[in-house]
DNA sequence: CGTCAGTTTCCACATCGTGGAAGAAATGCG
DNA sequence: CGCATTTCTTCCACGATGTGGAAACTGACG
């Protein structure tokens, strides 16, 4: 009753159900999430769900860790990946500079990319500082806006897909402690400033500054980010952190202006 | 009507129909397949399958090639295999073995393993011979028992297995020129010989020979091989290549028992 | 042993997907 | 070229299939 578009939406909704279920499982790391929080997560009731992520279980698409009774992406999935090699391979093409940011400052380092209306973590670096930030682990996804890395995505977009991104969103902002109003000046103050700040208290205690890499890589928006404990990035440092960013995300932007057609077909070696 | 169940199946039947399509899609390699080709190995009817792809054309789950019009597996669907790095990299355990093998052959060698009733291509290297056989990509699947290595792997499960797989795979074996019964004579030929050969013309010209390493990696079934063209792998050759595969089978086996857990949480480097 | 959050089953209802058929496009062939 | 053939897309009446509220169930915790 009351789907969400009144309209004459074209068929297969069901498969949209699929893959918002689907984004949700893998939009946490760790031990699985469970069938009520990606019920509320993905909009369904809880024993559409259910059945909907009983069938992919059966498919082998998803996997129920035993103990915490939580679900988590499945090999099957993984199988897929293998053969769904991306045309332009943005993490190999990122990854010399995540090195370097890692090393030069010892704290974690990320790579974003946008993959619909979510931020999807492409790849991690973990620098050498005793007290990790690893909130998100590579394949995570959250929505666009949330959190630095996810902001500076978001904020790199042009005006207008960033407002159907978050109107989009606007729903899942709240579980975050956001609204779509705050995502929206949250954009304005990113590109006034020029990079991204965590916005609010994602994950309590950790502190992120992200810069996008100009306007994307092969055509999707990309941004880089460090992620450290609070006390360590204080203003100083966060001073320091985004000139070795943007230092970075030049040489990045001059490769890419240099080679015709970054490295196709990067498959996953 | 004449669904293929008549019993009270559980739920979701169409999560099964969209699984079963994008493990159409990623079966073969290349340029993408055609809408009507997939409809049919998916035993579904035409616009059925049209309405499902549209909807996964519009998720970024499968991409249509606009020249050929055929489908491929979208960037989703890689992302999603990101975050579902599995328990057991069977890659990574394979891949020295599978090093050396293309070396000492100068021929292509490829790791399968199991996948519900298919097998799958892990993993693959090319050789020095000029003369390269590549029908099958990473990521590429067909039904288990077609082919030299998916033949292997599906000798290598047991039996009352096996006899399920065939079974459920009796339709599809047609559009390989095979039938349920050769299939299971095959397996039959393949235990009594040890090692498996191609079963008839899969992909003219090319012949492979394929070993499945003890009873499997992890739990799951898997088969090494090397495929070349049709004159060089003659019956000599055959059997040093066999005594290769099976040297470094060996190899492997007593890696695996001297590994208490062999490396868990690969993720994809 | 009672409470509660999370999970699973049930089932009457109607929505949503279904698939035959027919109309468009694209492709092949004479 | 223009007709024939294949492939793709749209349409739509039908009813099977998925839906989701409610209720039973499980097991963790106090």
């Amino acid at each position: 009753m009351a789907k969400q578009a009144g309209l004459g939406r074209d068929g297969a909704q069901v498969v949209h159900k699929v893959l918002s279920l689907l984004k949700e499982v893998s939009a946490s790391r760790g031990r699985g999430t469970k069938l009520t929080a990606l019920a509320e997560a993905a909009g369904l009731p809880v024993p559409t769900a259910y059945r909907l992520l009983a069938a992919l279980l059966a498919e082998r698409a998803v996997e129920r860790d035993e103990a915490t009774r939580g679900f988590r992406l499945g090999p099957l999935l993984w199988e897929f990946g293998l053969a769904a090699a991306p045309d332009v391979d943005i993490r190999r093409f990122c990854a010399p500079a995540l090195d370097r940011i890692a090393a030069a400052t010892g704290d974690s380092a990320y790579v974003n990319c946008r993959s619909g209306d979510d931020a999807l973590c492409l790849d991690r670096r973990e620098g050498s500082y005793p007290i990790q930030a690893k909130p998100i682990a590579i394949g995570n996804r959250r929505p666009l806006g949330v959190g630095a890395t996810s902001l500076a995505v978001l904020a790199s977009m042009p005006s207008n897909e960033v407002d159907a991104v978050v109107d989009a969103n606007a729903a899942r902002y709240r579980r975050h402690g956001l609204t779509a109003e705050r995502v929206r000046s949250a954009v304005e103050a990113t590109r006034a400033r020029g990079f991204a700040v965590s916005t609010g208290r994602i994950v309590a205690r950790f502190r992120g500054v992200a810069l996008a890499i100009g306007n994307g890589v092969g055509g999707v928006p990309v941004a880089l980010s460090v992620i450290a404990i609070e006390e360590r990035l204080d203003l100083a440092r966060i001073e320091t952190t985004v000139a070795l960013l943007r230092r970075e995300e030049q040489a990045l932007r001059a490769l890419l202006a240099s080679e015709p057609e970054i490295q196709q077909k990067g498959s996953m070696p």
